[in-house]
DNA sequence: CGCTGTCTTGAAGCGTTTCAACACAAGTGG
DNA sequence: CCACTTGTGTTGAAACGCTTCAAGACAGCG
């Protein structure tokens, strides 16, 4: 057992299977075959796993930390796509024949983080269909989810985008949210610039309908208001 | 054999199956047994095949036609998430456990549409790996290209957005397009109005970049200046 | 403590939408 | 087959929302 720089803790071996979702009906042997394909990688702060035109040849699952999946612009603009927690994973494009990656993949804390060549992967969810079926229903859930933000994004103004983000983050109940990640990064992800979204966050403030204690943390005030603008 | 208003063909039985790509490995007698899941109907142009709120509980792959998937903003704006072809599918959502419907889907053509339960399809996908193989591809497939064109509509203006498309569906070497849609849903796919498109395909066309042939044909005289915007 | 990067704030500018009015195309019924 | 009706496409002028840029405040981290 080995403690990293972000305080968490990492399981060698079995446990490190036993903590990713799609894998999570399988039981002892196993296991034990399934963790012989994984490789599990420890990596610092701000490293890139993988860029655009590299070839996709592995699966990645999120083992400990963030990960940021982004994508550069023409114009040189950095679009966040998602931010990747633990049991989350990427390179689903080395599932399908287009053998190239189109977006970058990068730490945003130190994490931990396990590969699976794709012909090995591949061989898993012929064997294990229960796998495959965890597999799909992420899928069917992200495409949901992308599909979802993608138009809200495009008929939205900025400011109802902004609330529902806040709707969504706000756990039912407590009334205060923690921001998973800085606004520079949560402009983007939210298809707007870090100045606007202060602007935004400030007008709210003002109405009274948050309260900004720090950077990262904000309590809500009138949930009705921010769902009715 | 049957031939409706839109002069395609559409055969019953086997065959039906056979035409959906999902299903393009299964031979003799799984033909049989899939069959036997699967419920064809024929719907007339402009009917709602299911909407918001509805229980998602069938998966429709779509045989022969056309079909348009959207969502309805808070403001009653439409916004098309895609259109579904011959072989395409929709009401993912019944994979996963979240039961309910959140977008239209509406036939744009007189169409022959298959349906399969929710129940009968998880065996299938448990009993033929192959079926949950395509399924996975063709997710991870859509799934990239809704992020791709969810950042383009944030990230580049209205009129890089448009050239992009174009450039998308302009055959290699063909140098003619015809539009899969009219304005007014091309407009709302693309994240704008019809107004704005109009605007934008007009000036393109005084620049002597294309040429509006029809109101679905264009032509296109200069692939670079489109690229180059 | 000082550096570096993030966050905030104002004023100016630009792209895009909106609205209304008209042209046009497609589909319907006499 | 033509006139009618309905919906889609076009065009201009005005208004709006958002970004941009620059400059300063602040926070995080060595």
């Amino acid at each position: 057992m080995i403690k990293n720089e972000s305080n968490q803790v990492c399981h060698h071996g079995h446990h490190c299977v036993l903590q990713v979702p799609i894998f999570r009906e399988l039981e002892g042997a196993q296991i034990e075959e399934v963790s012989k394909l994984i490789h599990t990688d420890h990596y610092d702060r701000g490293t890139m796993i993988f860029r655009p035109n590299q070839p996709a040849e592995k699966l990645y699952v999120v083992n400990e930390g963030q990960v940021k999946v982004y994508r550069l612009s023409d114009n040189g603009k950095e679009q966040l796509i998602r931010i990747l927690l633990p049991g989350d994973f990427a390179g689903e494009l080395s599932l399908v024949s287009v053998g190239k990656h189109d977006h970058y993949a990068e730490t945003l804390t130190p994490s931990a983080i396990c590969s699976i060549a794709k012909s090995d992967f591949d061989q898993l969810l012929v064997r294990y269909p229960a796998i495959a079926m965890n597999v799909l229903h992420e899928f069917a859930r992200r495409l949901n989810d992308v599909e979802k933000q993608a138009t809200n994004n495009v008929v939205e103004r900025t400011e109802k985008r902004i609330a529902k983000f806040l709707l969504d983050q706000c756990p039912p109940e407590k009334k205060v949210l923690t921001l998973p990640m800085n606004k520079k990064l949560l402009a983007s992800y939210l298809g707007t610039t870090p100045d606007s979204l202060s602007r935004v966050l400030h007008s709210f403030e003002e109405q009274g309908w948050i309260s900004l204690k720090t950077n990262k943390i904000i309590m809500i005030n009138n949930l009705d208001a921010l769902a009715n603008i």
